[in-house]
DNA sequence: AGCACGCCGACT
DNA sequence: GTCGGCGTGCTC
């Protein structure tokens, strides 16, 4: 007799065995299992109880005696099938598992894994038969309980299987526990416990009772407090201003004299935002054309995607609105994405004041509990429009309608961890999926985008004017070589010192854009020219400066996060002269207070935003003038619209443009023509000054002159010619591992085996490349060997490289560890 | 990824 | 003779 079947993912599956694997359905189960539900299942030769998605139930014949399901989860979070189709198009196009396609639409705080729980059964009539069941019960006795995880580390496999029988004969319950979502952030900040006369003895190294501090380093964390006896100081600051480790200052916790805090850090900052009075936008005839095409679009219920092209500030978010309001009215759901950095209350308000409590916020500060509220009314059809990052992509609304990418162009729309997926390749298939209009928008569309644009697979909806009486402005390009006042290496130049001080007079402000953060790029000692780097990754390491002060530092590596204090000497010659270069934003913040006394300067870059709600507050005091001049690193060149900033400053346009990295003129010349756009916005004429040691430099050129579409006709051919995205797909397989050796090895091995399964199907053509060191060869301890393949990522190359990868931990033995990017957003 | 099964060296 | 090393191979 045919039985009821499931086919089923585990979750937690690596790639290489991520495929569906039958159950058998008890008849108790049988109403409630049905494709997209979650299930505990026995996986694995221990059976051990793993949570799954069912992606297909039926009858079925079994030809080999088949395990059960054990339960269906009680979440109410089941995927739909368009989302069911969505994680195999996510499997197929990114080479992730479907518990990482599932885990990145549903909040993942709710699909926690599930516990095997023992607890100790007090039963005193019957007694164990062994002496290791023995020993195991008194281990019960004193804890209680405990998780299957628990008593494999304490006790190894046997400790379960001991379990196991313990159970049976009725000392041990056994229970399934769906592990509790994560609780809000936790943040730990210190204060001093002891009094400061006490500390203050114990900083100088005396004896007070029993307690001495030997550790220079526990002496410098107290001397931290002392300036201030009464301050809280959060852990991160204060491993940073005295180079210590948590563990360091955790001893001082036990010791009595410091006194831990633990604080939520999770909160909404849009929750309170205050939303003011319907507005109403009057759109002029290029905007009301783009609204007639984009209804249209909609009107007709079928698939279609338009690329929105319009220069800063010609109006396109009206036309987005409208465009919602239209897909509103014809009983759909609009999505629209922001990069992380232009989500600020004023962008929200903007969709807030129009369509009031029906839109929903998804970004980085929701809680788990938030999440999942949000997840839930969104499924639930209550929100009709959402608006959120990269992730929101997947927000299960009812009924797409409209799915609008605001500055399509950004890198952050391609997530960097599995799946790897560009939000763009995720939205245009959900379009065509549920018959949903897609809009990109952008005044530098990607060259990916713009050419499908030209050559009409989306269509091209272009706005020329600038809205209201707003003036392109002024640009100076200046040689940042002959720019400098005599006798100063100032990284501002004096054309630019000039027209800031002209702009503060008038009381106006300025934007400084400088891609660098920390105080000096790199420390070089003066005799042997070493300069010092991190131990864990073969980059130099910046200097920073504490929070507060210019004059005391330390050493930070921008890739792994090590911190350390400057070494008084040399760790090669030991020399004492170690001098610090280059510059970064703390450094022009320094300069800023002594070139300019009396302006006052925000600093915004990843040391002053370290949460949502402090990066939300610099650009609020920003825009309320609460300083002259905003000074940072990429965030500041985002969709911001200060009405009263008339000046902006690129410190040093070059640096972007030397990396090597074929989307490197792509980047300059969208990151200056965003910038250039910041100044002068209403009524008043802007200017902007570009720093340069390329003052004939075209691609510069062309973004001061805010010439999209001569960008494009020069960069397209060079794409062409030296097969680069949008002509071709760019694969980037890592391997990378702890041993040195391996790695190299492991990467030949790879890179024989593509080539022999490459030349075994002619038909489909890859260029490959390698294997080579990455840019940076090693991070964080671990040594990266590269694979590039330049190929069309269709159907056909995934039949020969998906194998490939799928075999990888056999072909490379367990050592090394092997990642593979499908259009990588850098190389 | 785990975790079994399975086949060879230093110990009671 | 046995404990335990990690090489192979499987997961409904």
């Amino acid at each position: 007799m045919a039985s009821a079947t499931a086919k089923i993912h585990i979750l937690d599956s690596p790639y290489a065995i991520d495929r569906a694997y039958s159950y058998l359905v008890p008849y108790a189960l049988s109403d409630l299992i049905c494709p997209g539900v979650f299930v505990m299942v026995p996986f694995g030769k221990t059976n051990a109880v793993s949570l799954g998605i069912v992606v297909d139930s039926g009858k079925e014949e079994p030809g080999q005696p088949l395990k059960e399901i054990l339960q269906v989860c009680s979440l109410p979070l089941s995927l739909d099938p368009s989302f069911l189709r969505l994680c195999f198009f996510l499997k197929a196009t990114t080479l992730c598992t479907i518990g990482d396609a599932v885990r990145a639409i549903v909040p993942s705080a709710a699909l926690s894994r599930a516990q095997e729980k023992y607890d100790f059964a007090d039963s005193n009539d019957i007694l164990p038969d062994t002496p290791q069941e023995s020993e195991l019960l008194n281990w019960f006795r004193d804890r209680h309980t405990a998780s299957a995880t628990e008593l494999r580390n304490v006790f190894g496999y046997a400790g379960i299987k001991l379990a196991k029988t313990l159970c049976e004969k009725g000392l041990l319950l056994y229970r399934l526990e769906i592990k509790d979502s994560p609780g809000p952030k936790i943040v730990n900040t210190y204060q001093l416990r002891a009094d400061p006369e006490t500390a203050g003895r114990l900083s100088r190294g005396e004896k007070v009772g029993s307690t001495q501090l030997r550790s220079q380093t526990h002496r410098s964390i107290l001397n931290a407090f002392l300036k201030d006896p009464g301050k809280v100081i959060p852990e991160k600051d204060l491993a940073a201003e005295t180079g210590s480790s948590p563990a360091q200052i955790r001893a001082l916790c036990d010791k009595g004299i410091l006194l831990q805090n633990r604080i939520s850090v999770s909160r909404d900052p849009y929750a309170n935002l205050q939303t003011g009075p319907k507005t109403e936008y009057l759109l002029n005839k290029d905007q009301e054309q783009c609204r007639r095409e984009i209804a249209a679009m909609l009107d007709s219920g079928s698939p279609g995607a338009a690329l929105l092209y319009g220069v800063t500030g010609s109006g396109k978010t009206c036309v987005i609105l409208k465009s919602i309001e239209k897909a509103l009215s014809l009983g759909k759901s609009a999505i629209v994405l922001l990069p992380e950095i232009a989500l600020t209350p004023q962008s929200v308000s903007v969709f807030k004041n129009y369509f009031g409590n029906q839109v929903a916020v998804i970004h980085s500060g929701l809680s788990t509990g938030e999440r999942i509220d949000a997840f839930t009314a969104i499924k639930a059809g209550r929100i009709r429009i959402v608006v959120g990052t990269r992730s929101a992509v997947f927000a299960p609304v009812r009924d797409l309608g409209l799915l609008v990418i605001d500055e399509e162009q950004e890198h952050t729309y391609k997530s960097d961890q599995n799946p790897k997926y560009h939000a763009r390749d995720v939205a245009r298939f959900r379009c065509a999926d549920s018959n949903a209009v897609l809009l990109l928008c952008s005044a530098t569309p990607s060259l990916e985008s713009y050419h499908k644009a030209v050559e009409g697979t989306y269509r091209l909806l272009t706005l020329t004017q600038r809205y209201g009486t707003a003036t392109l402005p002024n640009v100076v390009i200046t040689d940042i070589r002959e720019d400098i006042p005599s006798g100063n290496t100032s990284p501002i130049g004096a054309t630019l010192l000039a027209a800031l001080r002209e702009t503060l007079s008038r009381n106006e402000q300025a934007i400084l854009f400088l891609n660098r953060r920390g105080y000096n790029h790199y420390v070089q000692c003066a005799s042997c020219r070493t300069v010092i780097t991190c131990p864990n990754c073969s980059v130099s390491m910046t200097y920073h400066t504490v929070p507060g002060s210019y004059s005391r530092g330390y050493l930070s590596c921008h890739w792994c996060g090590t911190r350390l204090p400057v070494p008084s000497v040399c760790p090669n010659c030991a020399g004492t002269h170690l001098l610090r270069f280059g510059y970064g934003t703390q450094r022009v913040e320094e300069e800023l207070h002594t070139l300019l006394p009396g302006a006052s300067v925000l600093r915004m870059d990843m040391d002053t935003t370290s949460t949502k709600a402090s990066y939300d507050r610099i650009l609020g005091q920003f825009r309320n003038h609460g300083a002259d001049i905003l000074l940072g690193t990429q965030m500041v060149t985002k969709g911001h619209d200060f009405p009263n900033v008339t000046l902006v400053g690129v410190l040093s346009a070059d640096a972007s443009l030397h990396l090597d990295d074929f989307r490197a003129a792509e980047r300059t010349f969208s990151m200056l023509t965003q910038v250039i756009g910041r100044a002068g916005r209403a009524d008043k004429p802007g200017t902007a000054i570009i720093q340069t040691e390329n003052v004939e430099n075209e691609i510069i050129r062309m973004a001061c002159a805010q010439d999209y579409t001569r960008f494009y006709a020069s960069e397209i051919p060079l794409r062409k010619v030296l097969k680069y995205p949008p002509f071709c797909d760019i694969l980037l397989m890592t391997v990378s591992g702890t041993e040195e050796k391996g790695v190299l090895e492991d990467s030949d091995i790879l890179c024989a085996e593509l080539r022999s399964r490459l030349s075994a199907s002619p038909s489909v053509p890859v260029i490959l490349f390698g294997p080579f060191e990455a840019p940076v060869y090693r991070v964080d301890n671990s040594f990266r060997m590269r694979l590039v393949l330049k190929c069309r990522w269709n159907r056909e190359t995934r039949a020969v490289i998906e194998p490939v990868y799928a075999s990888y931990p056999k072909l490379l033995g367990h050592k090394s560890l092997l990642t593979l990017d499908v259009n990588p957003s850098s190389l």
